[in-house]
DNA sequence: AGTATTTAGTTGACAATATCAACTAAACAC
DNA sequence: GTGTTTAGTTGATATTGTCAACTAAATACT
């Protein structure tokens, strides 16, 4: 495994990137059950985000974009408007979809949670200076400029 | 949200990270049930790999890595153990430790759930000429060095 | 030495999360 | 209008993750 600055193969790149999603799963403490103290698991507040960010979406769409199955989204959903975060409207055009967004409540509870990952975040940079900020911050405009054209997975 | 090229504020930085989390756990799939076809979850690839690569690795070392549960972790290693692909050894200084270490079944199986994992990978950087490459292994050097040392998880 | 405490790992009971297949009702296609 | 696809739901079940109680070995204390 060359280690020098100039990658001499591909197959350096590959090793590297898998490095990398090691890595990057630790750091990001994706394995972790709970998330931060909020009261929603990562899998529900990423559908809340989503719900959130682009009002009156379709089930289905959430289902497609986080690759989830539409049994267990479809309870989750049902918990979620039990416990008065979303609300379901029925779609003029189509009577099978259902329009979802959040409520006031869940408005403000999900707004409450995403302060909290900001914090953690403020938290994990906050050793940083400006210049090196920068630098992160151009580091992840690559990759996901050079991933975000390529094709599946990086596994 | 600034979009220019220098980063205006700490704030900014911050967001971008959490943008890059969003993208880079959807791109890496880690929401994913099975991994790629391989028999095992991401979770018990990734303890195996720890055991690939320190033979004789103690399970509380690898449930501190790895941040799992110990009954749970223990119930894995008893699942492997049956299915041929590690064995468990007594420490001969400590009578309550047990060294792991991949059986030569295991270590094949292993390596073959490797190998998918590259090729997956290669897959996906597939569309990257060798300048691209080298941007993306620089980009990821860049966000290792950078948060390793920061304090805890980026959310 | 002999008792108390800590430590590594296991087990039981269970909760949370995820999956699959069968189902309803609306929309579409012909 | 009958047959097919589509969005979402429900039931049954598997998988995964968690907590607390437990065993056995090591260490600490007196």
């Amino acid at each position: 495994m060359t280690e020098r600055n100039a990658p001499s193969t591909r197959s350096d790149a590959i090793a590297a990137v898998r490095h990398f999603n090691r890595f990057y799963t630790r750091e990001v403490g994706l394995l972790r059950r709970t998330f931060l103290d909020t009261p929603w698991t990562l899998g529900e507040v990423r559908v809340l985000y989503e719900i959130w960010t682009q009002p009156g979406i379709l089930a289905k769409a959430i289902a497609e974009r986080l690759d989830l199955d539409r049994a267990y989204l479809s309870r989750m959903l049902s918990r979620f408007e039990r416990q008065g975060d979303i609300e379901r409207s029925a779609c003029p055009d189509d009577g099978r979809q259902q329009l979802l967004r959040l409520t006031r409540a869940g408005e403000a509870r999900i707004e409450a949670a995403s302060e909290k990952q900001r914090s953690a975040t403020e938290n994990a940079v906050s050793g940083l200076d400006e210049t090196e900020l920068g630098e992160l911050m151009n580091a992840m405009k690559t990759i996901e400029r050079l991933l975000s054209r390529a094709g599946g997975e990086t596994a």
